[in-house]
DNA sequence: CCGCATCCTCATGGATACTG
DNA sequence: CAGTATCCATGAGGATGCGG
């Protein structure tokens, strides 16, 4: 029991003797939106101590959920998932999910990054689906979010070049209060500056 | 930022702000089973101080995961989950499930209770259903966990004065084997001793 | 007994400096 | 850029105490 272990043959012990260490989940959802460097990892964990990251990847890989290779363009260590990490989407939305109390109060302070709103974003709506196609925009702390709905299902996108008519600007929090049904589509729009059509914006990110 | 939050505006972040501690999740998934008070907690959780279960207790209870409740009869606390902190169970099940390869193989000398697997097979066995009723019993470490089947699913019962036909008894790893459905039936059956009827044994067990 | 609170020790985490 | 080394702060683990 050297690697503090809670010595428990559980299911629920066992994973977390793998992914309960601080920060482990939440490198995890950093890879769930691509491979990434080490310094981008870095950014997208404001907070996290170097030496921390460096010990939680080696213990990810060891553990057989995040594997490292070397890029061949760029000569530099790149970090992914492994299959069986991926598989730990599903985990990570229902925690979101459940997480939706939490985001609608809570502290102001906290720091924000445009990305994890697409984690958010598509676990909330993970159920959506509409019969004509729609990609609707979200303007949100200068980045743009692309939410994509047709009858297979949705999309989330960042940083893409597409200009979709309808484009929201908006507060995280309102997007997520839209997006969780905590919100009304009125409300919602009352709080934002629009460009475009509001009521595909609505449709899109109220939950089926 | 006094009680070390992460600081991050994130469904993630922030389920972990409150889950996060070590034994959290632990302490959740014992009341998963059922109201308990704080002696039985400490029973379920092998290695948990006791100052440690104290707090953890108090701060799910102010974060509104756990509810605490006086019992009228033997006039001591109770501990229950509160609706939204029942809402974890999807995410306890999900861990479950991912952790299938950490039960396979790994240390022999954790400890183990019988009511941990039947949070293991509720997991597992979550879309099991069958068109003839069955009750097939598991005689694992002295404790009989009676499973049973029918169409609108599967239901598992611990200490159940119920008499099945078929009993198994075997061990915690070959039964978890089966209901992931990385043994065989015939590989869980030659692992174990058995009295009754093997095959309403595999069909009860293996993954639908 | 039950439900904790206190005390003490040591492993782990956090901040910063530094290096190939 | 991708980490390692170092040092200090904090939290976990274990024993024990204590009122109800």
């Amino acid at each position: 029991m050297s690697k503090r272990s809670y010595g428990q043959y559980c299911g629920l012990a066992r994973s977390l003797d793998v992914l309960g260490g601080r920060w482990s989940l939440l490198v995890v959802r950093e890879l769930l939106d691509g491979p990434a460097r080490y310094n981008r990892l870095l950014e997208g964990l404001p907070g996290i101590a170097t030496n921390l990251l460096a010990e939680r990847l080696r213990e990810l890989e060891q553990a057989g959920v995040v594997q490292r290779s070397l890029d061949a363009d760029s000569n530099s260590v790149v970090y992914s998932l492994t299959p069986w990490g991926s598989e730990l989407r599903g985990v990570v939305t229902g925690l979101v999910k459940w997480s939706t109390p939490l985001m609608i109060s809570g502290p102001q302070s906290d720091t924000f990054q445009t990305h994890w709103l697409s984690v958010a974003l598509s676990s909330l709506l993970d159920n959506k689906h509409t019969d004509e196609p729609r990609a609707v925009g979200l303007e949100v702390d200068g980045t743009l979010i692309t939410v994509r709905t047709d009858k297979s299902g949705i999309s989330i996108a960042l940083d893409d070049d597409a200009q979709p008519e309808t484009v929201l600007r908006a507060e995280p929090m309102v997007v997520l209060g839209l997006a969780s049904g905590m919100l009304t589509a009125e409300q919602a729009i009352a709080a934002g500056e629009f460009r475009g059509n509001k009521k595909d914006l609505a449709d899109a990110l109220s939950p089926g």
